[in-house]
DNA sequence: CAGAATCCGGTCTGATACTG
DNA sequence: CAGTATCAGACCGGATTCTG
């Protein structure tokens, strides 16, 4: 059906030839890092003020999610030794580059909320015969 | 930076207005459904045909995420009771809608592999010190 | 063929406590 | 402030076994 995507994915390449291609979608398939880059997209922050920012998170997984993406290059990380020390994060070009095709993405989920909340309940009705769950 | 990501994404509303998104994007990170959703978009496939050419995907895996996407309108299911039974698999008009943000992204990390890897390479010179991680 | 059910080790995550 | 370290529980994903 698409063919340039077929070729760029690659037919049963993930785990073989795609092998980054999988770490990167992981990367914007965990909990943390969308929302993240978004964040850091609209301006650099420090760490708790992206804390703050990023309703729930942990300082644990704030930590954990920021060396991904610094590691991956998507992320700058500046640390100024003043006295309770100041660290400032924000996007690399790279990173800058990444928020177009997320934002594709972010809009279609958007564009498409009621079809999928309706095609969910459409699903349960039929399925999930009485129970619990 | 980027005024319409943060209004359509929102600031810290991944957890609390944009449940779904979060939801959408846990399914574009989890480890098969972009694969399956590649698949299917070139063509419909049966289940068996849909696993050899997904990889190492275990039929539960494949089972389960089948399920999902099919729960959120984005595959649908056929399944014809003949005599060892036949299923067939294929994208709804809304799973084919999703290929485009998806191809996009797809080809920001096939553009820019290179420079993911080179920075992979730099940050785990510098941090890392010797050991055996 | 197309699954459902079960077992089970590994990973992810959050809470908590401690440090420069 | 900006982390690191540790621990326990939830969850994920694979292998195996069984059914219509």
């Amino acid at each position: 059906m698409d063919k340039t995507l077929e070729q760029s994915y690659g037919q049963l390449s993930i785990l073989e030839d795609c092998t980054i291609t999988r770490q990167i979608l992981d990367r914007v398939g965990d909990k943390w890092s969308v929302l993240i880059i978004v964040n850091l997209g609209v301006k650099s922050l420090r760490f708790k003020e992206l804390q703050r920012r990023s309703g729930g998170i942990s300082q644990r997984m704030l930590t954990q999610t920021l060396r991904h993406l610094e590691r991956d290059g998507l992320v700058w990380r500046k640390a100024t030794p003043t006295v309770p020390l100041t660290v400032e994060y924000g996007l690399t070009a790279l990173g800058e580059s990444l928020l177009h095709p997320l934002q594709a993405l972010v809009e279609w989920v958007n564009g498409n909320r009621a079809a999928i909340a309706e095609a969910r309940t459409g699903y349960d009705s039929k399925h999930e015969p009485v129970g619990t769950e």
